[in-house]
DNA sequence: TTGAAAGCGCTAACAC
DNA sequence: GTGTTAGCGCTTTCAA
C-alpha cells in the first residue's frame, strides 16, 4: 500500500512550512482543540514565539507581565500541557524514579511504594514500578526498562545480588540504591536494615521470657538478604550466650507458604523449639497458621516473633509481636540516597534504617514447667 | 552569567557538524561507551546511516543479511538500547498504560497490579501508577501526569466517579477503563462487577442457612461502587423476600477501620443481624476483630461474608466466607476493553466479571437456637 | 538496498 | 523582552 491516491502526498510539507502546520489546527466549535496541543500551537494564538511560552511556563522573569499573562490565558483556555518525552529527550534524564521489587503482594512494598510515591510528589517526580518475582530473568528485563525509560535512578529492592546487571544501569549514569546488601560500590548505594541491633533486641527480649531454645526461618535460600538476616540472628545468639542449633535453622521464601512449610519441618524435629524468629511476617504467618492447624498453642507453647510490622501483624490471632521496619524512614533514606548518588562516578553510601520491637501476643514466657507436666 | 570565558562558545557547532558530534567520543579502554549511545553512534560504527540502524531494529525486510548481522553485531557490542522518549514524541504515544488506584495498601489492589504488569509485559508495554488515596485532588494530579507522558490509556480503578477528569483524557485521545460504574461513554469503557449475581447467591446461601436478619457495611458514603454494592445486596434481600432494615445497612470505608466501627454501631443496635456481608474483605476483617474483641463468636452468633477474597481471609481465624473477585480476570477485561476502546470516538463497551461465593468458616447456620436459649 | 533529511515538542544559546 | 534556530534520538518518506 503505497498510497495509490497518491498525488496529494506529492505536495511535501518540508522546510520553511513547518511554521505553518499547527496553524492550520482550528479549535472545533466545541471549545478546546482535541488534538495534542504544542507550544506552537499557544504561540500562536497568544501571537509570541514558542520561546517565549517556554519562558512562562518555566517562570523566567525575562518575560513581560502582560505578555506573560497574556500566554498563560491561552494556556488555560487550550487546556494545554506540556509533552514530557520532548523534555525528557531534550535533557536525558526523565524525572522518573524506577522502583524495582520483588513481590508486590507483599504488603510490605505497597507500603513503601505508598511512601516513595508520595516523596516523589512532592518533587514533581513519576515512579517507574517494575516487579520481578524473584526471577534472575524478571531482574534483567526491569533494568532494561529502566534503561530505555532514561530514568533518573533506581531504588533496587529485589533481594538478589545482581551486581552485574546493576552495573549497566551505573554505566548509564543511572544511580541505583540496593536494599540490604551492606555494601556500595561506584555509583551503587545502600540502604541496609540494622537486623543487628534489631534481632539482638528481639533474642535479649525472648532470652528475658526464659527462651533458650530458639528457631529461625529465614528467607529464600542463598539471596543476600536471607544470609543477612540468618546472619544477624545467628550473632545475636551468641551474643545473648544462647546456643545455636542448626537444625533449628530453616529456610522460608518470604511468603506464606514457606512459613507453612518450615512450621511443619519443625515440629517434626525432636529439639522443639519454645521461640521461633522469621525473616518476615508473612513468614511467621505461614507458621502461625501451621501452627494452629496442629495445635500447637501460640504463645503458651511456642513463641512468635515477625519482621516487618505489616498491618496483618494486628489482624492474626495472637497478633504477632515483631521487628518493625519502618516504611517512611525506608522511603525517605531511598530518597535521600538516590538524591546524594547522582554523580555515579562516586563511591555510594551506606545508609541504615534500624528496627524496632514491636511487642503483642504472639510471644510469652517459655512454657519450661507446662512441658514436664506434660512429658510426665 | 553570559559566558564570559566567552572565545570557546564562538565555535558553533551547528549544521553539518552535527554529523561529526558523536564520531569524536570513542569507547574507553574499559570497555564500551558510557555515554548513552543514539542510533548515530551504532550508524558510525557500523559504517551505515542510523536509517539502516533503524530497519534493522525494527525488523525491517529490505535489508541485506550481511548489512542486518553487522548492525546487530555493533548494537550487541556497545550494548545499546534505545531511547523511547524519542520514540513517543515521534508518535505520540508512549507504550505506556496508565493504572489510577485508590489504595494501593488495599492487597486486592497489588493483585490486580501484578496481574496486570504480566499482561502488559507479554505485549512489551509499559505500567504508569498513580495512587489517589480518595482524593479528588489526587485524582485530577494523577489524570494529568498520564497526561503529560502520553499514556495510551487508562485504567481507572479509584472508585470515585470522576467523569469531568476524566473528558479530558478522552479529549486527548485516551481510552478509559472505569471500575465498575455499569455505564459507559464516548472514549469511556467500563468493567463492572456482577453484584448482582454474587450477592444473590450469597444471601441466597445465608438464607439456606436459616438467616433472616442480615446486615451489610458498605465502602465510603457517597462512591458510585459503594452504593453499586450496597444497591445489590438490597435489591437481592429482595429477590430472596427478605426485609432489610435500614439500621443494618451500614458505611464503612473499603478499610479494616470502617469494618471496626460499623461492628461497634452493629452492636449497639437492638435487632441483632444473625449475618453481616460486607463491601470487601478489609471490611469484613475489620468486622471480625471487633466482633472478636467483644467476644462475638463467628460464626456461632453472627456468620460474616467479606468481598474480594483476598489472601488475608484464610489467615484470620475464622477463615472469611467470602466473595471472589479474580484479579487475573480483571486484569485481562481490563486489557481488551483498553485495546478495544482505542478509537475514542466510539461509544465505550460494557464488560463484566462475575465474583463467586467461596464458602469458608465465618459462616454457619443462624443461631436462632443458642439465642433463644441465651434469653432464658 | 541504502542514505539524506524532515519533523515530533521542547529548551537554550544567541541575536536583536 | 522577545524571536530564531539548532539539536535531543528516532522514524519515515523520498531519492538514488
Amino acid at each position: 500500500m503505497k498510497c495509490p491516491e497518491g498525488s496529494l502526498q506529492v505536495v511535501r510539507k518540508h522546510g520553511k512550512e513547518r511554521q505553518k502546520k499547527s496553524a492550520k489546527r482550528s479549535a472545533p466549535p466545541g471549545g478546546w482543540n482535541a488534538d495534542a496541543q504544542s507550544m506552537r500551537t499557544i504561540a500562536q494564538l497568544a501571537g509570541v514565539s514558542s520561546a517565549t511560552v517556554s519562558r512562562v511556563i518555566n517562570g523566567s522573569t525575562a518575560v513581560r507581565e502582560e505578555t506573560a499573562e497574556r500566554v498563560r490565558q491561552v494556556i488555560r483556555e487550550q487546556r494545554y500541557f506540556p509533552n514530557t518525552s520532548a523534555i525528557t529527550m531534550k535533557y536525558g534524564r526523565s524525572g522518573t524514579y524506577g522502583v524495582i521489587l520483588p513481590d508486590i503482594t507483599n504488603p510490605f512494598y505497597p507500603d513503601f511504594v505508598r511512601n516513595f510515591e508520595a516523596i516523589l510528589l512532592e518533587r514533581n517526580l513519576e515512579l517507574l514500578l517494575a516487579t520481578t518475582d524473584f526471577h534472575t530473568a524478571r531482574i534483567q528485563q526491569s533494568i532494561r526498562r529502566m534503561l530505555v525509560r532514561r530514568v533518573d535512578g533506581v531504588a533496587f529492592l529485589s533481594s538478589e545480588e545482581e551486581r552485574d546487571s546493576l552495573a549497566a544501569l551505573v554505566h548509564n549514569r543511572v544511580p541505583v540504591v540496593t536494599a540490604d546488601l551492606q555494601k556500595t560500590a561506584v555509583g551503587v548505594s545502600d540502604v541496609a536494615i540494622g537486623f543487628a541491633q534489631g534481632m539482638a533486641e528481639a533474642v535479649r527480649y525472648l532470652h528475658g521470657l526464659g527462651h533458650r531454645e530458639i528457631g529461625f526461618v529465614g528467607g529464600n535460600e542463598g539471596i543476600t538478604t536471607s544470609n543477612v538476616r540468618r546472619d544477624s540472628f545467628v550473632a545475636a545468639m551468641q551474643g545473648a550466650g544462647l546456643a545455636v542449633h542448626e537444625e533449628l535453622l530453616l529456610t522460608g521464601d518470604y511468603r506464606i507458604s514457606g512459613g507453612v512449610a518450615a512450621a511443619e519441618s519443625l515440629l517434626q524435629i525432636k529439639r522443639r523449639p519454645t521461640a521461633i524468629l522469621t525473616a518476615n511476617d508473612l513468614t511467621a504467618i505461614g507458621v502461625l497458621r501451621e501452627l494452629h492447624r496442629r495445635g500447637v498453642r501460640v504463645p503458651e507453647e511456642i513463641s512468635l516473633v515477625g519482621c516487618d510490622d505489616i498491618e496483618y501483624c494486628d489482624i492474626v490471632s495472637p497478633p504477632l509481636t515483631t521487628l518493625r521496619i519502618s516504611r517512611l524512614e525506608l522511603a525517605q533514606r531511598y530518597m535521600t540516597a538516590l538524591e546524594a548518588g547522582r554523580d555515579v562516578t562516586q563511591k555510594g553510601k551506606q545508609y541504615w534504617v534500624v528496627p524496632t520491637l514491636v511487642i503483642r501476643s504472639s510471644t510469652g514466657p517459655a512454657p519450661k514447667a507446662v512441658r514436664k507436666k506434660r512429658q510426665k
